[in-house]
RNA sequence: GCCGACGUAGCUCAGCUGGUAGAGCAACUGAUUUGUAAUCAGUAGGUCGCCAGUUCAACUCUGGCCGUCGGCUCCA
């Protein structure tokens, strides 16, 4: 079956979950129902609220209408007479919809006693509609718009088959055993915590170990790139954030509090720090780019209800850079961080989309500037032959932006890696640096983020490995299980060779037999399970089993750390 | 923030229409000394998210708050 026809008979489905809707729950109004990436919704304003509990009675009087095979006609009217129509069944949100299309003429759909507005097209008989089910009930603003009312909006899959429906269903269960949420706390990895605050993480060992292994990879690459790192305070006075526009354009998002009758700010951005630390001294056209990076620790308030796991977090760290250069740098420096990013996705793994982020309705400095900068970000994407598609007035105050967006295990999309032209800030601070010419210049700014920040970024990666993390990233590399306690002194030799070759390595010395012990470090994800008992102890070998392959052999300890050399690398 | 659902032991979850709580796993103790995904037995562990209210009596009902989940809006 083609996109189009998939649309189709999504499209379709959404029709008959209002109909049913509105057989069962008699005065509901209809808000719109289209197709989604794989099913439909259909959003209603009714004042009861429509519980889970209701969905199968919905789904039956669904499959009802589908043995029916309805025919679906299509209608065209003038639209004064869909407008009679409507209104008459007292469905405004159509008559709404109405009022706001340009012609003339317009399409009804109609099956059975149901009619709906509609542009079509939609399969010819309700039987055709052979596989679908509800699967949530949320709330949606009409229109999508905050200041709209809300209503009810259902939401189902659908496909052709039964066979496809069910495996899109086993694939969504699957999918939720890789959530970052639920890996988190079998992997020991990080907490939330009630008490301490929404949206604010603990990592515990585990995750530390593997935020500060992503770290230390990041350090590297950013240094060979020609970054400087640099440290600054988490508070400021509220003077800088003046400066910068912050307490004008992103208040809302901000934790003030007051010291010795001084009102403070915890940093939101890193920014204003960095560019602080530019402007201590003199610059030369010679000595740019200067681009100054650090692990930045923001605090943003984010309104309760979209906090969701590690993806978004009130308090996260950002591997956040500043590149201070002149305008004929920008280009360059722009490409040098897409390749950049590529590298990095491309050592993790990860697929990714790129949006290229135009001006928002409030923005600081001037509309050319901002032209200037998106222009200069288009030319750089189009320069990689990199896709990208327009996402228009979803730019940060400052700048324009390149965003690259990570999905999570549910095909859900996260901006992680980000990089964004700033003309604005560089005036507002009055940065400069000594031309050619003799004369004071204002250097052009590049914020950009590799990762984007490590919460978001561990919490993707996470689900993209499903908890199985390659050798290099896995908190423990080597889990060596004696057979029995009168091998836990040779684990432990085995064990301190392999630390010594910079191998983290567990010994579990519990009193339990060897298939627990093994089971143990199956669930928790550990690459290599050394298992040592009599015959290893003799022969001075390590009997090795894999995460993946099971049983892999016997090697002698040597052996066995040298052969794991390739894997110690990330880019291996 | 908004709509809806949910919040019981470290984890996963039972607990009927109100009569103050239970299982499995984990932990601890003991026995077992074990060869590639769970050895057996015992012990301990909870002010049932928090605060009010209704009631003779609240894990159970009502309200507020906190938090979580699915969305919407917003974002790294």
């Amino acid at each position: 079956m083609s996109k189009f026809d998939l649309e189709t008979l999504r499209h379709s489905t959404s029709h008959i979950l209002a109909q049913a809707v509105m057989e069962i729950f008699p005065g509901v109004k209809l808000g719109i129902g289209p197709s989604t990436d794989d099913g439909f919704y259909y959003d209603f304003d009714l004042p009861q609220a429509i519980t889970p509990e209701d969905l199968p009675k919905i789904e039956k009087a669904m499959k009802d209408i589908c043995k029916k095979n309805q025919k679906f006609e299509r209608q065209e009217v003038s639209k004064e007479e869909a407008i009679r129509l409507f209104e008459e069944k007292g469905e405004k949100y159509k008559v709404e919809i109405l009022n706001e299309i340009d012609s003339d003429k317009v399409s009804l759909y109609r099956n059975g006693d149901f009619v709906d507005l509609c542009r079509g097209p939609h399969v010819d008989f309700t039987g055709r509609i052979k596989a679908f089910k509800l699967l949530s009930i949320a709330g949606a603003y009409w229109r999508g718009i905050e200041t709209n009312p809300m209503m009810q909006r259902i939401y189902g899959a659908a496909f052709p088959t039964k066979d496809e429906l069910e495996a899109y269903l086993t694939n969504l269960e699957e999918a939720k055993k890789r959530d970052h949420r639920k890996l988190g706390k079998e992997l020991d990895l990080f907490s939330l915590h009630e008490e301490a605050g929404a949206g604010l993480v603990y990592y515990h060992p585990k995750g530390a170990m593997l935020r500060s292994l992503i770290e230390d990879f990041m350090k590297k690459e950013n240094l060979k790139r020609g970054y400087e790192q640099v440290y600054i305070p988490h508070i400021a006075k509220i003077d800088l954030w003046n400066t910068s526009g912050h307490t004008n354009y992103y208040r809302e998002n901000m934790y003030f509090m007051k010291i010795d009758e001084q009102e403070y700010v915890v940093k939101p951005m890193n920014c204003p720090g960095h560019i602080l630390i530019y402007g201590r001294k003199t610059r030369s056209y010679r000595d740019l780019p200067i681009r100054y990076f650090e692990f930045g620790t923001v605090y943003r308030y984010e309104k309760s209800g979209v906090l969701h796991g590690l993806l978004r977090v009130r308090g996260f760290t950002q591997d956040d850079a500043h590149i201070f250069c002149r305008e004929d740098q920008l280009e360059g420096e722009i490409i040098q961080t897409l390749d950049f990013i590529a590298f990095v996705m491309k050592t993790f793994g990860f697929d990714f989309k790129i949006n290229l982020s135009t001006r928002p309705e409030s923005f600081a400095g001037t509309a050319d500037n901002w032209d200037k900068a998106i222009a200069i970000l288009e030319k750089a994407l189009q320069d990689r032959g990199l896709p990208f598609e327009i996402d228009p007035g979803a730019g940060v105050f400052y700048g324009p932006k390149i965003d690259v967006k990570l999905k999570d295990s549910l095909g859900r999309a996260w901006q992680g890696p980000t990089v964004q032209v700033d003309f604005n800030l560089p005036q507002r601070f009055n940065l400069n640096y000594i031309g050619e010419d003799g004369k004071q210049k204002t250097p052009v700014m590049v914020h950009r983020a590799i990762l984007g920040s490590l919460e978001r970024f561990i919490g993707a990666l996470i689900e993209h490995y499903g908890g199985a993390f390659p050798f290099w990233l896995a908190p423990t590399q080597v889990s060596i299980l004696p057979v029995s306690d009168r091998h836990n002194d040779y684990a432990e030799k085995v064990s301190a060779q392999l630390k010594e070759a910079g191998i983290r390595v567990e010994v579990d010395s519990r009193r339990e037999t060897i298939g627990a012990k093994i089971r143990n470090a199956q669930m928790q994800k550990v690459p290599y399970m050394l298992i040592v008992g009599d015959k290893e102890e003799q022969a001075g070998t390590v009997a090795i089993r894999s995460r993946e392959k099971g049983e892999i052999g016997v090697k002698s300890i040597q052996d066995f750390s040298f052969d794991l050399r390739p894997e110690m690398r990330y880019n291996s």
